[in-house]
DNA sequence: CACAAATATCTTGACGTCAAGATATTTGCG
DNA sequence: CGCAAATATCTTGACGTCAAGATATTTGTG
């Protein structure tokens, strides 16, 4: 009887007409994914980064040399807006974490690229990042891990169809 | 081969002292969950309702009659913070689905309370977001859908101890 | 009964996000 | 070649959230 199943319950005496048992799903998720965010958010915040400023120095760390992408596909890969991604950027190019210049290839757009300075940090909290998560999923077992993720990823394929 | 999958094969390659099995199990979780709230949030919209405003109504409709509590009993259920929630009651009160009064028991707090409008805002919406979700689930088998549920309830224990 | 500590809620200021629209550049078609 | 449509990014304004601190009331202790 955790936190979830009480409010299924509640619904069931107030509304027992609704199918609530996919309310019972997402709810989880949604309550899970909010607790691991916010321990991962320790760990950023140890860096100077949060979320928002992680996901992009991690995307150009990633993707290897020259560790430098235009905003339309930092935007691709992090799943937000234009306006997100502009202000995103500005605040790492005055912490002097990327650097901005036009590209040279397409007067419309731009390359972002890591400077040494961002090149350090997302290595360094990239590092206690992974070892907080490993710590986020160590209560499940080896056996449980793999059978969910494997479910997580059948889920979900529904919404990454192109 | 998914979008995660493309992620963590980039990291393997650039930093391959990483260990990010829990990388992709917390990945998937996260985009899985914006994905679907993406899309309740849709259905939300059409009742003039967001997310907030949905958690604040939907506790109060499903506590039951007399359809009230206070500021500190919905923080606790949706894990938000004094000011987010007096802001969110705020808003619902300026549209007049909720009431804000004394508790006459306790000159410290309030009592928030559905107003008729609200009752029938949010017992509309409610079933056409049962409906969304799902919806949102379809695709997946009633066989994956429990054991992906009982995952996600051992998992989500590990941080809901007292 | 007085007063410190605990409690319940609100206030303030900063930040991240989005939708819609603006601007600049490139592409494709006639 | 010239111009409309597509593309890449930025700007603006509004909103939801949080952390930290303020205010008011109640509780517990001597």
């Amino acid at each position: 009887m955790d936190h979830v199943d009480k409010i299924l319950a509640q619904w069931r005496r107030e509304r027992p007409d609704l199918d609530i048992a996919p309310m019972g799903l997402i709810g989880r998720l949604k309550r899970l994914t909010l607790c691991l965010t916010r321990e991962m958010d320790k760990t950023w915040a140890e860096y100077g980064l949060n979320s928002a400023s992680f996901d992009v120095l991690a995307t150009l760390r990633r993707s290897g040399p020259p560790f430098a992408l235009s905003p339309g596909d930092l935007m691709a890969t992090t799943m937000v807006t234009s306006g997100t991604m502009t202000n995103r950027i500005d605040q790492l190019e005055k912490a002097g974490l990327v650097a901005r210049r036009k590209n040279p290839e397409d007067g419309r757009g731009f390359l972002i690229s890591l400077t040494d300075k961002g090149f350090a940090v997302i290595d360094a909290a990239v590092t206690a990042h992974a070892q907080t998560q490993e710590r986020l999923v160590s209560d499940l077992s080896e056996k449980d891990r793999k059978k969910l993720d494997a479910l997580l990823k059948i889920f979900l394929a529904d919404f990454e169809e192109d």
